[in-house]
DNA sequence: CCAAAAGTGTTGCTTCTACACCCATGC
DNA sequence: GCATGGGTGTAGAAGCAACACTTTTGG
């Protein structure tokens, strides 16, 4: 155990990007084999996560993680939820690797959300650590699919009202990306011309003078979003209603 | 210290209730006097809370809160954010207060709100216990400030999309009760006839036969909200925009 | 009969929905 | 010149905002 740990408390963090038409979410692979046939070979997946440093806010901890799997400095991340309970850790797999970690059995976890642009590679994507769409998830650890769960509600609720829907596309998009990725996310169909009229009516998604290049159809315009002018306009007719 | 805690973790609760036409928050005085002309006189107010035990869930540490408070069993509770900076416990009176409990200054607190209907009496108001005006907030220990705001910015998202309204109003409600709640907590003013049409195309505000009494003018219809029917509906077309 | 709050309808305007075809480009 | 996805307009329906007076009751 790391002295400098708090050790029952960590950080769990569901990383999310719109790929193939479909939400996934980033896993690690989590695998303990102790050489013992009476234990359980642990060979199942987990999410991205880290003990709390005692030098560290809960922020940092998730700002930490994001950046090693990112490579980036800045994001917006999104505390969703808190799970604490005491039997949270119970099967033999999980108990058998907290203690692996020298960590207390009753650990509590404070759940975080990123979200990855479409465009972005992740830089540091050892074997480790994969995509997995939503719709078809492995065998999970701890209590990792229901934090999953909570928090692609959370981005279904928030994505009406707040803009998360611009950090799923890329800084630059087209109007059909835009289109696609509420399509994905909320599991609905839009129909193209309405979209089209209610998104530029926002003075906040601002169309450039550039478009698509190196594609073999029509190009199409891009756009971006402007958080400054996002900030200055009271928003309440929101986009999309579903 | 009591060994049955976990020393590191407790829950706070922002306890919520419309009275006199303004949403009013609970606090606990906190006195700690140490007799002692060199340490300051702790005189202040904190958000009821406490610490987890070893043997709780977080929820059920809420609910044991909630229910020393209401003497009720049951309530929609509300888990909205968790507090854990290295920094959140700095002050003087901050830190002596934590020593004085046994608990360590690196505590992480899960934050909970719970909605009282405006016509219930907290059964035990001890005087430690005050109701105040979010506008005029007393002195706050720790960061209750904080966490009072973000509670109530909570309550102001959510309040659109989910049934949250029917928590602050009796059981049985007028509608002019419910508009007046609506306007208290986003301090706008809706138009009477335009609020009614609306609620009025709601299946799950149902009317009763029944009025109001013991009022020295017109009674009002009374309503009641049917969770049942709410969660048979699929609502998109929210009572209120703002 | 008076005070106080409850309750009720209409109109013009805005926004929403449904729907099908032409356009620009790369190959 | 053709395949591919990009991009555009209209009409009818629905919902929204603005607005003032009558009703019911208790005292």
């Amino acid at each position: 155990m790391d002295f400098r740990k708090i050790d029952n408390l960590s950080v769990d963090c569901v990383v999310l990007k719109l790929e193939d038409n479909a939400l996934n979410v980033l896993l690690r692979k989590r695998t303990l084999n102790l050489y013992n046939e009476n234990l359980p070979v642990i060979d199942d997946w987990v999410l991205p996560g880290h003990y709390v440093l005692k030098s560290n806010n809960l922020g940092e901890t998730a700002n930490r993680v994001f950046k090693e799997l990112t490579g980036e400095n800045h994001f917006n991340r999104n505390q969703f939820r808190t799970y604490g309970n005491a039997a949270r850790i119970k099967s033999e797999k999980d108990v058998l690797w907290v203690r692996s970690r020298g960590a207390k059995i009753r650990t509590i976890t404070v759940a975080y959300y990123l979200i990855v642009a479409s465009n972005k590679e992740l830089l540091n994507m050892d074997d480790s650590l994969k995509w997995f769409k939503l719709k078809s998830l492995p065998q999970l650890g701890f209590d990792h699919l229901q934090i999953i769960n909570d928090a692609y509600d959370d981005v279904k609720t928030k994505i009406i009202t707040d803009p998360l829907i611009f950090d799923f596309v890329p800084i630059k998009f087209t109007l059909n990306e835009l289109q696609v990725a509420y399509e994905t996310i909320l599991d609905v169909e839009l129909d193209n011309r309405n979209f089209r009229k209610k998104v530029s009516s926002k003075s906040y998604i601002v169309p450039l003078d550039e478009k698509q290049k190196g594609v073999s159809k029509k190009p199409s315009r891009l756009y971006m979003f402007s958080k400054d002018v996002y900030n200055q306009v009271v928003e309440t007719d929101f986009i999309i209603h579903k």
